[in-house]
DNA sequence: AACTTTTTTTAGATTTGCCTAAACCTTAAT
DNA sequence: ATTAAGGTTTAGGCAAATCTAAAAAAAGTT
């Protein structure tokens, strides 16, 4: 079956919402699409019709088996256009997203395959979320932030939680990228900052809400 | 100014009819779009008032300077991604016009351009036809389809306007594609068949209807 | 438990792009 | 010049996706 771009937008971030939340709001999704909660109401009346949803009146809602599929796979297509745009075009990561949220909604299944081969199969998108295969799996690595991580042990970065221009600049001065590794020093209890040292340089100290938003796994 | 995918869609049609009659007709065009005469009369209106038309009732209409503009940057956008599509994702050329459909509304301007690039500047699209630059410039090369062509030159396919599986087919089992250099020999007035050798392979006679769907060009 | 606040849904409009059917022009033919 | 035929436009509607305003349900407060 074929959806259109509205709906691909309303499941997709349906599913975003879910990995924190297990049932969605109506309140929640209207916010997140920049859209009126009349309007949510009445998508999932027609979410619910083709099935891809749990919903009870006034009582929140999350996808369905079928929903989550088909959420997957739309993530799978935004990922790996973002890959494509950072890996080949050369493009920032923080510019990446928007562009992606349309190229997404092109349809052709053999497009995607056909990409996925051209860009060799990667696992993680340029922000270290990772990309799920034709099934919907994709691996989850077990990750925490730098501010939860245990100190004295080396770390690779896996994923950073914000995309913003200001987050790339940061990580770019402290020459930090997805799979730098880096050693956890110190955690400094005053302000929450930690001492970390990237490769050869010398140590440096990032701010609380820095270490917050990276993500780290082990080896 | 920004414009709706559909509005898009007229636009760059009423170019290509443009390119055979000079003004087009609210027939054709409905034909072309697989939309109705009504539909395209609603469409022609919004698309006056955005100025980038000229429309007198019953009298057919063309795009005026700026409709032209625009009409040249969706086929240019267009032709980069069929370009892509086969250069890069190894696509036949038969498979790619559906997909370049899609991908040419994708409105960012930053992706075009580092598409381009990062395709080396192209200067055709697969099948043979120009590729606008930024200014909607491009290259017009005189060319002949194969029936017209004098004999007894040697000249270069430049383009096909046949876009179809079996064209493909014969093009393939012919050993011809965009760039191929071959040598007309003869044509038959019988049938308007036509000898050629192409290459350093044995001469052989292609049907009058390839003939006029292959075009070439001199040196 | 009753009232207030917040969230969610319903009802009714709006916009875009499409449709059918009917009216309207233009052209070509007698 | 009239008429027939064909193409074009108008009128009126429909579906998708949105909105505002009002009603209904749930949650929070005293």
């Amino acid at each position: 079956m074929n959806y259109s771009v509205s709906e691909e937008n309303y499941i997709k971030n349906i599913y975003h919402l879910q990995q924190q939340t297990e049932t969605v709001t109506t309140n929640s999704l209207a916010n997140e699409l920049r859209t009126k909660p009349a309007s949510v109401t009445d998508m999932l009346k027609k979410l619910q019709t083709k099935n891809l949803l749990e919903y009870k009146r006034y009582r929140g809602f999350k996808l369905n088996e079928s929903g989550n599929k088909i959420a997957l796979n739309i993530v799978r297509r935004h990922r790996l256009w973002e890959f494509f745009l950072v890996d080949k075009l050369g493009f920032e990561w923080d510019k990446v997203h928007e562009i992606a949220e349309e190229l997404e909604h092109v349809s052709s299944v053999e497009l995607i395959k056909r990409l996925d081969s051209f860009l060799n199969f990667p696992q993680t998108d340029p922000h270290g979320d990772p990309i799920p295969d034709t099934n919907g799996k994709f691996a989850v690595i077990k990750q925490v932030s730098i501010a939860e991580a245990a100190a004295k042990k080396t770390v690779v970065v896996s994923s950073v939680s914000d995309q913003s221009p200001g987050m790339l600049e940061m990580l770019n001065h402290y020459h930090i990228g997805i799979g730098t590794s880096l050693k956890i020093n110190k955690h400094f209890t005053f302000d929450g900052s930690v001492e970390i040292k990237v490769s050869q340089k010398a140590a440096c100290v990032i701010s609380e809400q820095l270490a917050k938003n990276i993500f780290v796994h082990h080896e």
